[in-house]
RNA sequence: CGGGCUGUAGCGCAGUUUGGCAGCGCACCUGCUUUGGGAGCAGGGGGUCGCCGGUUCAAAUCCGGCCAGCCCGACCA
């Protein structure tokens, strides 16, 4: 390609808008323009980018046996009411009308899709079976943001396992795990597996593969002496024992004017430290009120009372519910003598004595509280979110707590689609069985910019060369016969080489042609300018490290498909 | 959905307080000079000032409504 010829529409000025490193300097290389909110352009230098990622992602799913399908994004609504996903999504779904009123929503996921398909596998003996597509997904987010990072319109792979049993989907699962960590690893993301919460997926268990990065949504816990790694939505820590006093025979009820919080309290004479409180919420569950107790000083980690506690709708209880349900504001409730009401108790609360909560009257606290004997847990469960600093769950080292971007995601579903769907076989014994499903997701824009947010450096983007939109870049410095010749004759022979090349012949000045090249980031460029020519040679410079080779005119293609192929992976 | 901020040329911004010619830098076009790290000079093109309505002799500017975008939170595979 031509850079005289090509549209590359390079800013001089940051985006004002753009925050995120990758958002600001996707727009300003020119890789990306938005259209409206969550929804963007790929100019050409993004659409190579991406379709390199596709190949990468391609060439590792047909490695473990998949089939590329092409399912559509336009989906029969009735078909999402079937599987109950139809109101579990809600607003995220884009939903239409077509011409004969019926009701028709763009495709945010495809399990319903596949699955209708996969009723068409009658025997054990078709299986397995692994199905992918790498298509578009329409998302109505609340919150795009972050440019390609979070948005409403995005192409992902999504692939999908059929086995006869766990031990299949084991496998395909495993065969996928595997198989991600080499995409990542070829497309240059140091991605780190994590447990995660399955969320609206539902299923039996799923990993996250997470990079570190500042304009990551996901938390992630992790130890960096046993490896142990879970997003914060499911991570566990260990908590230091804590030896209580055996206090008084029954809770002492005593006047905490002006105490609202936990906070509060700690600072009160005769109140308690934080981690001699018992922090009660309010959560509706379903439309179940339900009180949600914690230790003063943990904070509640709302995906795990989702998890644990299997509710679809959740949400804090409206203060003037918490009122009605329990006679007295936030600040001041407590658990104490409370009967008919769902409560729960995260794990570091077990066995606890002598602690204070809220008495169920404004500004009047209870102390010398007993959980088990004062309390009517219903359900012991672990709800609390890790911290950094913490003990980690495995080992005894301490955690660290990191932003992540989300680059993929696998699911083990089991037979939560098969089963509603109709998806069955027989097996050897002529018996009807669902089908054990996997479902496993890669954003392909994501995983652009999460290469951008891990690749660059002041002069702007550094490219893997595996996801670089061009490989080489031949920077001609003076538009004079001899040089322009030599430089023509060095991108012909790359080209013929099967580098991916381009060649800067603007009537630019030398520092302009630089500029862009580290903009964009090209991995390598050759530099061929008439003083160099003089000598014979030709400069090899390295966008990542920064150095430069001189290398003879003549060695010069040789040298840099070499250094190329090395990194082609 | 709540809070904060912003919409003026392709990009970055000033002008709005106090109503009176729509401006600046970059980018773009022409010419000359220049040419190894974002050139100089001269000339030029490009605008429903987010949209609708109101006030006024006169609205980018004041008033009302709406829309869009960004950030924080809620939410979210």
């Amino acid at each position: 390609m031509r850079w005289s010829q090509a549209f590359i529409p390079t800013l001089r000025d940051d985006p004002a808008e753009a925050e995120a490193v990758s958002h600001r300097l996707l727009v300003r290389a020119a890789f990306i323009r938005q259209l409206m909110a969550g929804v963007y352009t790929l100019l050409p230098l993004a659409y190579r980018s991406r379709r390199k990622i596709q190949q990468v992602i391609e060439q590792e799913i047909d490695a473990i046996g998949g089939q590329e399908f092409l399912f559509p994004s336009l989906h029969p609504a009735e078909i999402w009411r079937k599987s109950g996903r139809l109101d579990i999504m809600g607003e995220e779904m884009f939903r239409l009308f077509d011409r004969k009123s019926g009701e028709v929503v763009l495709g945010m996921t495809h399990e319903e899709i596949f699955t209708t398909i996969a009723t068409e596998i009658t025997s054990y003996k078709q299986l397995p079976q692994l199905w992918y597509q790498i298509h578009t997904k329409f998302r109505d987010e609340p919150r795009p943001k972050s440019g390609l990072l979070r948005v409403r319109e995005f192409t992902m792979k999504d692939s999908y396992s059929f086995d006869l049993d766990q031990e299949g989907l084991d496998k395909a699962f495993d065969d996928h795990y595997h198989a991600y960590s080499r995409i990542f690893a070829r497309i240059g993301l140091d991605a780190i597996p994590v447990e995660a919460s399955s969320g609206a997926m539902g299923g039996s268990g799923s990993v996250e593969f997470m990079v570190r990065a500042e304009a990551g949504e996901d938390l992630v816990a992790h130890c960096s002496n046993c490896g142990y790694a879970a997003n914060v939505e499911r991570a566990m820590s260990k908590v230091a024992p804590i030896v209580d006093e055996v206090g008084p025979d029954g809770p002492e009820r005593f006047a905490t004017p002006g105490v609202r919080t936990i906070e509060d309290l700690v600072d009160f004479p005769g109140g308690a430290e934080a981690s001699r409180q018992i922090k009660t919420l309010v959560y509706v569950l379903d439309g179940e009120p339900t009180l949600v107790l914690l230790r003063g000083d943990h904070p509640l980690q709302e995906q795990k009372l989702q998890d644990r506690t299997g509710a679809v709708d959740l949400r804090p209880a409206h203060p003037d519910e918490i009122a009605e349900l329990l006679g007295a504001d936030a600040g001041s409730l407590g658990a104490v003598g409370v009967l008919g009401v769902r409560i729960v108790a995260d794990e570091a609360l077990r066995g606890r004595t002598n602690m204070t909560t809220g008495a169920n009257e404004n500004e009047f606290h209870l102390r010398g509280v007993s959980i088990e004997r004062d309390i009517d847990v219903g359900d012991w469960l672990d709800l609390r979110e890790v911290e950094a600093g913490e003990t980690c769950i495995d080992c005894d080292e301490s955690i660290e707590v990191f932003r992540a971007i989300e680059c993929g995601h696998i699911f083990k579903l089991g037979t939560k689609y098969s089963e509603p769907l109709g998806a069955v076989v027989l097996d050897e014994h002529g018996q009807t069985r669902p089908i054990y499903m996997g479902s496993y997701g890669i954003g392909l824009e994501r995983n652009l910019a999460a290469v951008v947010e891990t690749h660059y450096d002041e002069k702007g983007i550094a490219w893997p060369v595996t996801v670089a939109p061009y490989e080489a870049v031949v920077t001609v410095l003076k538009l004079d016969d001899t040089t322009v010749a030599a430089a023509e004759r060095i991108y012909e022979d790359l080209g013929a080489a099967g580098i991916d090349v381009l060649i800067d012949d603007r009537d630019e000045r030398p520092g302009v042609k630089f500029n862009d090249a580290e903009l964009i980031g090209i991995p390598y460029r050759v530099t061929v300018g008439p003083r160099g020519l003089a000598e014979g040679i030709v400069e090899i410079n390295h966008r990542a490290s920064g150095t430069t080779d001189e290398v003879s005119v003549t060695e010069a293609v040789l040298h840099l498909v070499a250094r190329i192929e090395r990194e082609r992976l």
